[in-house]
DNA sequence: ATTATCTATAGATCTATAGATAATGC
DNA sequence: ATTATCTATAGATCTATAGATAATGC
């Protein structure tokens, strides 16, 4: 009976499992502050094992902001389906700290110079904003308040969620995210008193 | 006829010359993306000059955020006077796209494990939701739309602000911050229709 | 005498490439 | 035959400390 001297992973599930653990150490620790070293610690390999399934840290990132894409979408997670949606998915969030952590440092992050990730939210803003405009005319038509358009409401309604998170994550006794970006849908809807 | 041979800055212009460097490559790259190294370039000495006037790394940029505080706090800029200045700020800060990067890029940064400058934006956060709930009580009393309290309005604002300056650094021909943080002022005056 | 600045350097990283080896899949 | 994983290593950093030197201030 001989025994193999390596276990070797499921290519796939090893892919899975590095891009979990790469989603985890950005978080924890932004772009620049991470290392590769600490992303193949958690999944048991060296850094040059992690390198043989993506091919530079940079790769490995757009492959973390993708698969996150990818997955939001198929769920319709982090992105509401509309006004009535927000109160529910800020909700879901705040149970979620790893990855409201995530996306907050890395498209903070994603402002600076040269930065790989930079692309990426620049268009996936611009995408968010636009299907949040079309969710709110359908549900508001062009009754907005404040002489406020469907893009413009957007774009509150994504700074209102973003900057919640990052009082949220400081403090997280001191901020409910989930009232406050309900009662922010509230003066949208123009029920102010 | 002598000449001395190494120039020598005036220690309290030279501080002044580092901290304005150590804010800008701090904006550029984030604190751990950025090097001593970087910052010395800049004002023209090598890294071991710069920490001989700040001990360390950690230091440097706690004294970057101090200075900025003390400056804001002395021109009133980067917290609004109330809800009537925060158009005229908010377009104030959209000439100002480096300080408005260092801020950005830091505070999201600060989130993350261990970083030096998380203790400083807890409380500043907190700080700045205690003034501006009180400027909004004195302006409006206890008339605030959608079920609001001051505090709950202070913290929108604040998230308001600091999630359109990301989506401005990204795209600042999209996003027109200071008109949207006017109308959400409007929003919470209940002006709504 | 003090101090602003430099050179030298220790000691830790970090990313990425090259090439070896052992396990898998046909 | 392919590929998952390792060791070895190049080449760049990076922070911080120690100690030398030259300019300043009393």
């Amino acid at each position: 009976m001989t025994r193999p001297l390596r276990r070797r992973a499921q290519p796939e599930q090893r892919r899975a499992q590095i891009l979990t653990a790469a989603r985890d150490v950005f978080a924890e620790r932004g772009y620049r502050g991470a290392s590769l070293a600490a992303v193949a610690e958690r999944v048991g390999l060296t850094q040059q094992g992690v390198l043989h399934y993506y091919p530079s840290k940079d790769a490995l990132l757009i492959e973390v902001l993708r698969r996150r894409d990818a997955m939001d979408k198929a769920t319709d997670a982090n992105e509401p389906a509309g006004l009535h949606d927000v109160e529910r998915l800020v909700a879901f969030n705040a149970t979620q700290p790893g990855i409201v952590q995530s996306f907050t440092v890395l498209s903070a992050e994603s402002v600076t110079e040269n930065h790989p990730a930079k692309p990426f939210f620049v268009e996936r803003y611009r995408d968010v904003r636009a299907r949040i405009a079309d969710a709110i005319r359908e549900e508001l038509g062009d009754e907005l308040p404040a002489g406020l358009d469907a893009e413009g409401a957007a774009s509150l309604l994504i700074a209102v969620m973003d900057g919640l998170q990052v009082q949220w994550l400081l403090s997280p006794d001191e901020v409910d995210m989930a009232a406050l970006a309900g009662k922010f849908v509230a003066l949208l809807r123009g029920r102010s008193r």
